[in-house]
DNA sequence: ATGTCC
């Protein structure tokens, strides 16, 4: 694939063919070895009905399903946009949450390994049923409306965090008519569960802060243990994801829409396909973050109980989701469909759907990197290259199965265990999966966001201990 | 990512 620097950390894919705007990719070109898979993706997604101002992909990128993950494209339902649920993935709302407990690591250290085992008991992981709240149907219907809003109100946390949490912990159009029978059923036994893959809870230490007054803003400060939770909208997500790429491939014809690639199956936003996809992803979103949530009350319990600590929310982001958000066109502001898949919105300082106390220091973004290097902080920065969105994660190098072709999981955990960091893991062939050399440098995916201009760097973090899915 | 193929 043919593109030209543009700026730093900054290239650009001219628009050509059947292409409706350029491709952008932000990265470096140490980065973008191997990316000629995900390069191509790009360009695919610029051809996409409505789209606006060009195929964006941040610094992690890699192939995914239609949309290469590490993709931001952002549609004007008034102008024919489409939204397509490869934009938003197969795990719709995967996302991040971080704890700060009032603690630091040498208060912790005595108490690591029967605190890394009790969050081992109570966490649900692998796949397959298992949650830490079993709920009827019609507590299922409550989560897909109110999201954590509805957990919190049913005492699985307290109201600061709804505060912490992006749109307040649910997202108001979700539509659960539109989510059918089957995903309901996989969705009720799976709310509080880790799912496996690259989804983790990490007891982890602050050891740099990049900004004292943001920090301070979000909460964490240096030597801190945190506790980062990665996880998505389990059977859930998948089915409604599954159910709606079915649907949009049999009314794309209608539409007269074709598009590069079978993956890239779409519908107009104003259609009642596109709406009815729309409507099931937001109650996925809503149970996304539920999940989160209550896996975050049962961490906060093992910390109280091993440790005597408290565990205070920093902020809850998903790195997978289609948004309408207002955005300057040339200028102007538009009502858009912005497709995050792989990547995570960053409002900058000032924005008016920040809470608060959040206002002056931009929205916090959490960046899950890898079990044996580090994980970032970081804060939206004006300007936002990409319809304000960054990095996600360190982003896959190696496939899964070379991962676990080349990586002794039983020497994996032996080497993290060596390094200071309790591993407790659900199989051997998932850790192996996950092994830290599988991904790029988090530290070179983090530095070239920053660089060109999409975040700005708060804290670094570094696992003591992880839990995997 | 996913009851890793209805």
């Amino acid at each position: 694939m043919e593109y030209v620097e543009e700026g730093p950390y900054r290239f650009r894919i001219t628009r050509r063919g059947t292409m409706r705007v350029p491709g952008v990719v932000f990265a470096s070109r140490e980065l973008l070895r191997d990316a000629e898979m995900s390069l191509r993706q790009v360009v695919d997604v610029a051809t996409l009905p409505g789209i606006v101002g060009a195929s964006y992909a941040m610094p992690d990128v890699h192939w995914g399903y239609g949309f290469p993950i590490g993709g931001v494209a952002a549609t004007d339902p008034g102008d024919g946009g489409v939204v397509s649920p490869g934009g938003v993935g197969f795990d719709i709302s995967c996302g991040v949450r971080l704890l700060a407990a009032d603690c630091d690591r040498r208060a912790l250290q005595p108490v690591l390994h029967p605190l890394m085992d009790g969050l081992g008991r109570v966490v649900p992981r692998g796949a397959g049923p298992g949650g830490v709240w079993p709920v009827t149907g019609r507590q299922l219907e409550r989560i897909l409306r109110s999201g954590s809003r509805y957990a919190v109100e049913e005492g699985h946390g307290e109201e600061r965090d709804l505060r912490r949490c992006e749109d307040g912990g649910a997202v108001a159009d979700a539509d659960p008519d539109q989510v059918d029978r089957r995903a309901r059923e996989r969705g009720l036994g799976q709310v509080g569960s880790l799912g496996s893959g690259n989804h983790f809870l990490e007891v982890q230490q602050v050891t740099q802060v990049y900004d004292e007054s943001v920090a301070d803003a979000f909460g964490i400060t240096a030597g801190q243990v945190c506790v980062m939770i990665h996880c998505g909208s389990r059977g859930l997500g998948h089915q409604i994801c599954s159910d709606h790429v079915r649907l949009m491939e049999k009314a794309m014809a209608r539409y007269g829409i074709t598009v590069p690639d079978r993956q890239l199956a779409c519908a107009p936003v104003d259609s009642p396909e596109g709406r009815a996809y729309l409507g099931a992803m937001a109650a996925a979103a809503n149970y996304g973050r539920a999940n989160r949530q209550l896996l975050a009350e049962a961490a906060r319990g093992v910390f109280r109980r091993e440790a005597g600590a408290r565990l205070t929310l920093v902020y809850d982001v998903s790195h997978n989701l289609a948004k309408t958000e207002t955005h300057q066109v040339r200028g102007e502001p538009r009502r858009l469909c912005v497709h995050r898949k792989g990547a995570t919105r960053a409002f900058p300082p000032g924005h008016p759907e920040l809470p608060d106390d959040l206002r002056a220091a931009g929205q916090p973004v959490l960046i899950p990197g890898t079990m044996g290097t580090a994980s970032y902080v970081l804060t939206g920065v004006p300007g936002g290259g990409a319809f304000h969105s960054t990095c996600h994660g360190a982003g896959r190098v190696m496939s899964r199965h070379e991962a676990a072709r080349t990586t002794d999981g039983k020497r994996l955990r032996a080497r993290l265990e060596g390094d200071g960091i309790a591993v407790r893991p659900v199989s051997w062939r998932g850790l192996a999966e996950e092994t830290p050399e599988a991904y790029k440098d988090v530290d070179e995916v983090v530095a070239a966001s920053e660089g060109a201009g999409l975040c700005r760097k708060v804290a670094r973090l570094v696992p003591l201990g992880v839990v995997k899915g």
